[in-house]
RNA sequence: GCGGACGUGGCUCAGUUGGUAGAGCAUCACCUUGCCAAGGUGAGGGUCGCCGGUUCGAAUCCGGUCGUCCGCUCCA
């Protein structure tokens, strides 16, 4: 399938906008930056929340089969020794003290001469490199008080996975959902939020009898695409990409990658995995715990297969942002808008006299406190109109609504549209209902 | 962490051979206008990433450090 060429321009345009507008600044910025962590601003908050609430409500509330959960982001050395983090994360790193090369230990086919430069015992002493922050509960940092911030969401929902079974009523097949923060002290992080230490994940674990496991995963796999796509996202922009066999993990079957044409190439939102039992039987084992299910028809006791779909929060709203930018020529100047979907935009709505006057400000004051249960507002009554829709079309707020001269005699505003630039007069006392009928929401 | 490039007001940049900073846009106020970034007047905002050194004097030279981008690595 052809899909565009990257456009190298659109990174800096759509990070200049985010810092510009008030979605994402880089963290701790007046003390000079602080790698790898971003902060989000007014809008950006909208932006990322909605991104997780739109997840959220697919996967949860849209759902009978699928079920929350929020766990703790500190954990103690067991639940990692169990999951593998504690081993598989950590790499003994040497550097070639000749060519300055840097390589996993583990990897070399001989651990005495560099692959690069061919140079013999040249290598620095190896290091353990762990992707895992480690820090220390309790007032003494003692060996006995380690604990760690966990570098997925995962382990809660297996390590739960009783828990939800006893008090739900539920049977495989049947998921749970959670959405959180995770970090990863990645050797290098970059991309802007894409690869950040400090990231936030959406990952749901699916329990399934395991023969039913191949079924199940096709259908997350296939789910979990069109959820993008739902959501605005252009085709030719994303693809979902089958693991080869060498590039599975020891454990699945099977593994697909959603992927988004970024400035810089395909690079992964989600990947979606058949993880077979393997999470819960390393956990059974570990802890001693039963973490299996009987089933009272067949009389048949099983370890469930897990199907995981586990997307990235903070790159899926950089995907969709840089879906969105858009550049358009209209009388002969450039006009910057996100065609963000409805579901997203940070703003449903912006409320705007048209003159900064009290007899228009006031009633449009009022029209913002009609819409404001119903959807998030902006409001504004600085500089001429044209100014103002420019400034909204770059938050990508789907309507604008004037309040007039005539508004005040005919008792209706004019509704214009982002994508079209087209306006309707709708009557005031239609108007709620009006804004939630062109959002479609 | 290693190699390469870079770091001047919110943004984009200018700053001659080192003499203690400018423009456009943006922001704010007032006036004007009143449906797609209009016009006028005025204002605020920078110890030139940070620390140290050389110098009579550094944004401009040197060292260190922090941060950004590109490669090695990584997989949400």
């Amino acid at each position: 399938m052809s899909s565009p060429a990257p456009d190298p321009t659109l990174f800096d345009k759509v990070v200049n906008l985010t810092k510009r507008r008030g979605f994402v600044f880089p963290s701790s910025e007046i003390y000079g930056g602080f790698r790898s962590t971003y902060d989000y601003g007014p809008i950006g908050v909208l932006l990322l929340r909605n991104v997780k609430d739109a997840w959220w409500r697919s996967m949860v509330q849209l759902r009978h089969d699928v079920l929350g959960l929020d766990a703790a982001i500190l954990s103690p050395p067991a639940v990692w020794e169990a999951s593998g983090h504690l081993a598989n994360f950590t790499d003994p790193l040497v550097d070639c003290k000749n060519c300055k090369e840097r390589f996993r230990l583990d990897k070399l086919d001989d651990p005495h001469t560099c692959p690069n430069c061919g140079e013999k015992d040249s290598f620095t002493e190896a290091r353990n490199f762990n992707l895992m922050f480690k820090t220390y509960a309790g007032p003494v940092e003692g060996k006995g008080a380690e604990v760690f911030l966990r570098p997925e969401t995962a382990q809660g929902m297996f390590t739960n996975f009783a828990n939800v079974l006893q008090t739900s009523r539920k049977k495989p097949p049947f998921g749970i959902a959670q959405i959180g923060k995770s970090f990863r002290n990645e050797i290098t992080p970059g991309n802007f939020v894409f690869r950040t230490r400090e990231f936030e994940q959406m990952e749901m674990e699916f329990f399934v009898p395991p023969a039913e496991a191949e079924e199940w995963y096709q259908y997350w796999r296939n789910e979990r695409f069109q959820w993008y796509l739902d959501l605005g996202m252009p085709a030719d922009k994303l693809r979902l990409r089958d693991h080869d066999a060498d590039e599975l993990s020891h454990y699945s079957s099977g593994t697909a990658d959603v992927e988004f044409l970024f400035p810089w190439g395909w690079d992964e939102l989600e990947g979606i995995a058949n993880r077979g039992s393997y999470d819960l039987t390393a956990h059974a084992n570990a802890s001693g715990e039963k973490l299996d299910y009987f089933d009272p028809q067949t009389n048949e006791r099983y370890t469930p297969h897990v199907i995981e779909p586990a997307a990235g929060a903070t790159r899926t709203m950089m995907a969709f942002l840089m879906a969105a930018y858009d550049e358009e020529e209209v009388r002969g100047e450039t006009r910057t808008v996100l065609h963000l979907h409805p579901r997203l935009a940070p703003y449903k709505v912006a409320v705007l006299p048209l003159s900064k006057k009290p007899e228009l400000t006031g009633p449009a004051q009022e029209l913002l406190a009609r819409l404001q249960p119903h959807f998030m507002c902006d409001y504004d009554e600085t500089q001429n109109i044209g100014k103002r829709y420019r400034r909204q079309d770059e938050l990508g707020t789907p309507l604008c609504i004037t309040f007039d001269f005539e508004s005040v005699d005919d008792q209706a505003v004019t509704v214009r549209d982002r994508d079209t630039m087209e306006q309707d007069r709708v009557p005031l006392d239609q108007i709620v209902e009006h804004v939630r009928t062109k959002l479609g929401l």
